[in-house]
DNA sequence: TGGATTTCCATAGGGTCCCTATGTAACGTG
DNA sequence: CACGTTACATAGGGACCCTATGGAAATCCA
């Protein structure tokens, strides 16, 4: 395997990642918001600049998207009693009724394209562990 | 492996892909126009609405991006001396040598993640292969 | 105790990418 | 030539994301 095919995998990931998320955004729902749900299910309550953390995006790009969700009824921002300055967003049975139903969707899109091609929802699964393999070391060193 | 896992694997899927690229287009450089150089160097020049096609957008907005690419140098659009509608998008040397020097940031930067989980460019090609599945049939008629 | 600093969230302003709806010009056909 | 079709462009708007900046609460420290 040669470095040539592996920047013809790096730059097809990308490309392919592109057009999946392009995709969705026009057939399906608001991924933006989603992503949101679905680590607030994975994960609890949580601030705003935790879940920007956890989403890597920019803290004030979340309090929008947070906002949004606020005003669907997906999710409540809550005081915290201890430290005025935290916001706790936690997920409401609408937003976790609306999770539910987005993957569904996703589950039954992927499902059939999937039979077309003889793949097995193992290879799917190790699509993903790449993909969050690719994605999981933001570490930064020097060099 | 169950319906739940499936609906799951689906939705993380989608959201990973999300992640990269957004990632992408913060700290490399990817402006949607790269996929089309990506085109034309697979397949050749091509009109505005083939391409628009084969990239799986709205011909409008292959138009805006051709005419960026045309601004950055990167691609020519040139009259078909037969039909006077048809635009003919070329690559030019510059947009060779500008898609190159994506791939070769995108490989190096695929690279750099892999080694540090053990991954193998062979999985990352598996991953690929399955994005292209996942995407390819928008269940159309037969070829 | 009174800043100074840090942490957390919000707003302002701007950019990219993408869509639908709607032209306009050139082709083909009867 | 009228007619529908094809190929591209423009107009208008929405979703998503960024940096820069502001304000309020908590924490640190002399």
């Amino acid at each position: 395997m040669s470095d040539d095919d592996l920047e013809e995998l790096g730059s097809e990931l990308v490309v392919l990642a592109a057009r999946l998320v392009r995709a969705v955004r026009r057939d399906l729902d608001q991924p933006a918001g989603v992503r949101v749900l679905s680590l607030l299910d994975q994960h609890g309550p949580r601030g705003v600049s935790e879940l920007a953390a956890a989403d890597s995006c920019s803290q004030p790009t979340m309090s929008g998207t947070v906002t949004t969700l606020v005003d669907l009824g997906w999710v409540t921002k809550t005081q915290d009693p201890r430290d005025a300055r935290v916001l706790r967003v936690g997920l409401t049975d609408a937003g976790r009724a609306h999770l539910a139903a987005v993957r569904r969707t996703h589950g039954r899109a992927v499902a059939d394209r999937l039979a077309a091609h003889d793949r097995s929802p193992a290879d799917v699964a190790a699509a993903v562990a790449v993909l969050r393999d690719v994605l999981d070391p933001p570490q930064e060193g020097p060099r």
